[in-house]
DNA sequence: AGCACGCCGACT
DNA sequence: GTCGGCGTGCTC
């Protein structure tokens, strides 16, 4: 019998399958979806086994199996199909959409370390009289009082440390070894759950009706997690499984501890700061049936559960359910096709779900349900502060409404949120005597001041020097820090108000647990004012907090990307999302140079199908999506002029292959001109139907022109 | 990916 | 004359 292998490395000429005589040792165990090491050329790789056949071809000399990795551990057929549509539909490697399944310790690579944990326990040899021996070994008094321990019960091993192992030699003692599943710590939240009528109606609406993809628009604070709760206990009522995708966990944790509190052990939860240990483990425990629900950001859509009922998106206007790197799946997408293969129900939520998806359930594609009350019963008021007028009265950063506000929240003893979407000290690096800009030099980027590592660094590569004030071209000691960061925003706070200021962006919590340890503080006051990057405006419940500032939303509003506008309408709704949500009335200010912008214009009167509609008219025009899907052609290359032939050489290949349905725009050069030493440029093709696209995109990845890359329905 | 083979430039 | 640059081709 042969073994078609898949191989480990993700390399266009080894996008096949190699087979391989399976020894009769493993004949009776291998299985498709089995890992495997194999002899390739002079050395070994793993891979899996994606077919076991006997169509022998004289030809060829093959080789055997060496052996089975984790023989309890296979891809399903399901997972098997899924990756080969994630290869056909995303243009890329069949290997690479398996080994993105995986935790670390079962993809395919002979280098993981990754073992399991196991624990010994030790309790009295019953053959032996150890009152005898007790008696007869008096002095000792350390084994006396072990083994006076163990008369009582049985015990781990490593309560005793070393001194243990000298009665298991002698065989008073017996120790048996076993393994131990990883502990996974999770908060749990355990207060009961009542749902308002609207929410018992949504739940009715989506287990009664017989549609299979779902849009939940509830404004913030309305109780999504709720009808998801009670949408899974009858997941749990009818045997079946779930998933619940959330945009990253540790900065959601209030909504997975309230999971945790009702489903218990029921539910695996896949944690970013999770050790590979702990994820191979909850792994495990999944392919072995002991879960119901998976809880995780988006790799968890790849939960290997059997019979899934529901899969529940949260947050889904999220862009962290597009993965930036091969493969460039969107979990939604995964979800629909597993929603397919099981027969499973997709619920959709979000409070500003994106154009698209707002679209689709417009169109009856998704069934759209809204929760349009909050519970607290209260929406914030807004205020749009007109900076223009404010530098007039040199008021760059605090205007004197926010001011105010401010210092009546701190003085009635309430907390203050405060929005800055830039992290670092200041934005860019500027000499004022010769006018030269600190950049970084791998990347065509500005590099950015962070005053608590007194380093100049880019936010982009990572790239980092000690900061200096000597300018490197004309050597005076001239150079400024230009532009607002969280940092100089929180020291600047610090001094006006003199009150405990915390700071939540991605320096700040870029330890273990950082994140979860600064929400509690924060939640139990121990800050008066929270400043933060967008990482704050998601999933978070303060009871204290009365007011919300938004600092410099012109500069998300500025970002070249077609989605801008949508993006910064998401974070300044969901920003205000965090005020008023239980006793406290809540105020919104939000300061911007351009007041009369229809995102802020609408944001303040909380009307998100006016700005639908006005930015779906923009999208009709410009011919973006929902009313065209894009695609996008990254050409990457270490010399600009090599980076520029190779563009015109795909656009002339996509010319001469693609019909007029498909607009090719471009090559120009990406807005990012050269990151990490390598320079970009981009082509986009806009079009309605992607079959022919698919087949011509497959063709130029064959024909190889080198680092192409292609990315469908791109984030931007 | 890793390795062998192979064809042209500069050097102990 | 040889060492070694990396372009190309192959791995069941």
């Amino acid at each position: 019998m042969l073994a078609s292998v898949l191989i480990q490395y993700s390399v266009k000429s080894l996008n096949k399958e190699f087979d391989y005589l399976i020894p009769n040792n493993l004949i009776k165990r291998i299985r498709i979806g089995n890992k495997v090491i194999v002899p390739f050329g002079s050395s070994k790789v793993e891979g899996f086994v994606l077919n076991i056949h006997d169509n022998i071809d004289k030809s060829l000399e093959y080789r055997e199996i060496i052996e089975i990795e984790e023989s309890d551990f296979y891809l399903n057929d399901e997972l098997l199909k899924l990756g080969k549509y994630m290869s056909d539909s995303l243009l890329c490697n069949l290997i690479s959409c398996y080994q993105v399944m995986l935790p670390k310790a079962l993809k395919a690579s002979l280098k993981t370390n990754i073992n399991r944990k196991y624990e010994t326990k030790v309790y009295l040899n019953k053959n032996i009289d150890v009152d005898k021996y007790i008696f007869e070994n008096k002095r000792n008094k350390r084994e006396i009082e072990i083994l006076n321990i163990l008369k009582e019960r049985e015990c781990l091993k490593k309560e005793f440390g070393s001194s243990i192992n000298r009665l298991i030699e002698k065989g008073i003692v017996v120790s048996e070894t076993y393994e131990v599943n990883r502990e996974v710590q999770v908060d749990e939240d355990k207060r009961n759950i009542y749902l308002t009528d609207e929410q018992k109606n949504a739940v009715k609406e989506i287990q009664n009706s017989n549609d299979n993809k779902f849009l939940l628009y509830g404004v913030t604070g309305s109780g999504k997690t709720e009808v998801y709760i009670e949408l899974l206990k009858n997941v749990l009522k009818e045997n079946k499984t779930g998933i619940v995708l959330v945009p990253e966990i540790s900065l959601t944790p209030q909504i997975v501890a309230r999971f945790k509190g009702v489903f218990g052990d029921k539910i695996a939860v896949f944690h970013s700061s999770l050790s590979e240990g702990e994820k191979y483990d909850e792994y495990r425990r999944i392919m072995n049936n002991e879960v119901s629900f998976v809880v995780g950001a988006r790799s968890a859509i790849f939960a290997p559960l059997k019979n899934i009922g529901l899969i529940i998106i949260d947050e889904c206007q999220s862009n962290t359910y597009k993965q930036e790197s091969t493969p460039k799946y969107n979990a939604i997408d995964i979800a629909f096709k597993r929603s397919e293969y099981n027969n499973a129900k997709v619920v959709l939520g979000s409070a500003t779900p994106l154009l698209e998806q707002y679209a689709r359930a417009k169109k009856g594609v998704f069934h759209l349900i809204k929760l349009g009350n909050r519970i607290s019963g209260k929406f914030p008021s807004f205020e749009i502060v007109d900076m223009n007028k404010e530098t007039k009265k040199h008021n760059y950063i605090i205007s004197d409404k926010l001011d105010a506000e401010i210092s009546g929240s701190l003085s009635r003893n309430e907390q203050v949120i405060l929005l800055l979407n830039r992290r670092g000290y200041s934005t860019f690096l500027s000499c004022s005597n010769c006018g030269y800009v600190y950049k970084c030099p791998n990347c065509d980027i500005s590099l950015i001041y962070h005053k608590s590592s007194n380093s100049y660094s880019c936010h982009y590569c990572g790239y980092r020097v000690a900061s200096s004030s000597i300018c490197p071209k004309c050597h005076e000691e001239a150079i400024k820090d230009l532009g607002l960061g969280t940092e100089k925003l929180e020291s600047l706070l610090l001094k006006k108000y003199n009150t405990k200021v915390l700071r939540m962006d991605a320096d700040t919590t870029s330890t273990k647990n950082a994140h979860r340890k600064l929400i509690n503080e924060f939640s139990s006051h121990k800050y008066n004012i929270l400043v933060g990057t967008q990482m704050i405006s998601k999933g978070l419940n303060f009871e204290n907090v009365s007011l919300v500032g938004i600092i410099n939303p012109d500069a998300s509003l500025s970002i070249p990307d077609f989605r801008s506008s949508e993006r910064t309408y998401e974070l300044l709704s969901q920003t205000s999302g965090r005020v008023g949500r239980f006793d406290l009335p809540g105020k919104v200010i939000i300061q911007t140079y351009n007041p009369n912008n229809y995102v802020y214009q609408n944001v303040v009167k909380n009307d998100f199908e006016s700005f639908f509609n006005y930015e779906m008219n923009i999208r009709h025009k410009l011919m973006y999506p929902p009313y065209f899907y894009i695609c996008s052609i990254l050409i990457t290359s270490s010399t600009f002029e090599e980076a520029s032939k190779g563009s015109i050489k795909v656009k002339e290949y996509l010319d001469k292959h693609l019909d007029e349905n498909y607009i090719i725009l471009g090559p120009s050069v990406s807005s990012i001109v050269r990151l990490n030493n390598k320079y970009r440029f981009n082509i986009m093709i806009k079009y309605k139907d992607n079959a022919k696209l698919l087949k011509v995109l497959k063709e130029l990845n064959d024909i190889n022109i080198k680092n192409v890359n292609i990315d469908i329905n791109p984030n931007i």
